[in-house]
DNA sequence: ATATGTGCAAATCTTTTGCAAATTC
DNA sequence: GAATTTGCAAAAGATTTGCACATAT
């Protein structure tokens, strides 16, 4: 890849990626790097949240978590969301809200992307760039900011949805 | 400004263009070229978020409404925040949920930028750049994604606060 | 005159919290 | 065994909705 382009596409369901170039480092591994206690619970939820071909929200996490251990609560999924991302393991995305006021999660990648939600058919497409990456290293540079969190969020039509008739 | 930098300051209270580069057309302007039905209700809301020197909420531009109109009620405020919303007069932010779940709300700008925010002292930066609109340029050509709406943030921390012990 | 917008009150949706019991190291 | 985490139940915070009345064009 060059310059940039779409890495993954998710049409509300299911999201594939087809760039080798981007990884996604073991939740698992950091958390036991990082001295974090491990319960039963928090490695479902982190499990889940790894494999996930698709962003989860909350109640999602915690129906898929319900399937593994029934009486799993809710509270300890926003919890466990809290700690994955105040250790920056996670990133929170809104993908413009497309589908209610709810946050998506999903395991921190080794390349920053940015997401683009079609408003007409709601798929998801993520994108990475070097321009991407040399935008936030002159933005750090020039504003003296030390950048923890990026989050770079598009909402449009698609390809596809442009050229169809309303 | 060559290339990119810090166009505005906030610390939670107030903010300070200082590039005459970014400007906001006006709200009513732009509401009445599309035949916008305009009531006093809707006046006085669009006339507070096109002067507020400040990110607003939904809660804060309630109050601030109030003072004029004790009458206006909340479902109102969030009703013209949507139609705002759609007809992309307004741009929604989080500024990174440094304090709470709300959105913030400001005019559209000539030209589009991001938003850093201190995780430490709660400080909101604007910054503009030429890399981000090439950036946006590139994506929706090598996507084939027609952009409507753009939204950079960025958590981290300020230039002073990275400087101070904790 | 008619379509559209408003206020009110209740509902919904998402996320957070206090606390006693359970679990991890 | 001490410190931390969980489930429960209730609360809080943000936003939306149905409906009768008011307003804009």
């Amino acid at each position: 890849m060059l310059n940039g382009g779409i890495v993954a596409t998710e049409s509300h369901l299911g999201r594939s990626a087809n760039d080798a170039s981007i990884t996604r480092p073991s939740l698992m591994k950091e958390l036991a790097a990082r001295g974090v206690r491990m319960t039963a619970q928090r490695r479902l939820l982190v499990g889940i949240i790894q494999d996930s071909p698709r962003h989860l929200d909350a109640a999602t996490l915690l129906e898929m978590a319900k399937e593994e251990d029934p009486g799993i609560d809710r509270a300890t999924v926003y919890r466990t969301i809290a700690l994955l991302k105040h250790r920056g393991l996670i990133d929170e995305l809104d993908l413009m809200h497309i589908e209610g006021e709810k946050h998506y999660y999903e395991a921190k990648t080794s390349r920053d992307h940015c997401h683009m939600a079609c408003f007409r058919c709601g798929a998801i497409m993520e994108y990475a760039s070097s321009s991407f990456e040399r935008l936030k290293k002159e933005m750090a540079q020039q504003s003296g900011f030390e950048i923890r969190v990026i989050r770079l969020e598009v909402g449009g039509l698609c390809k596809k949805c442009r050229r169809k008739p309303v």
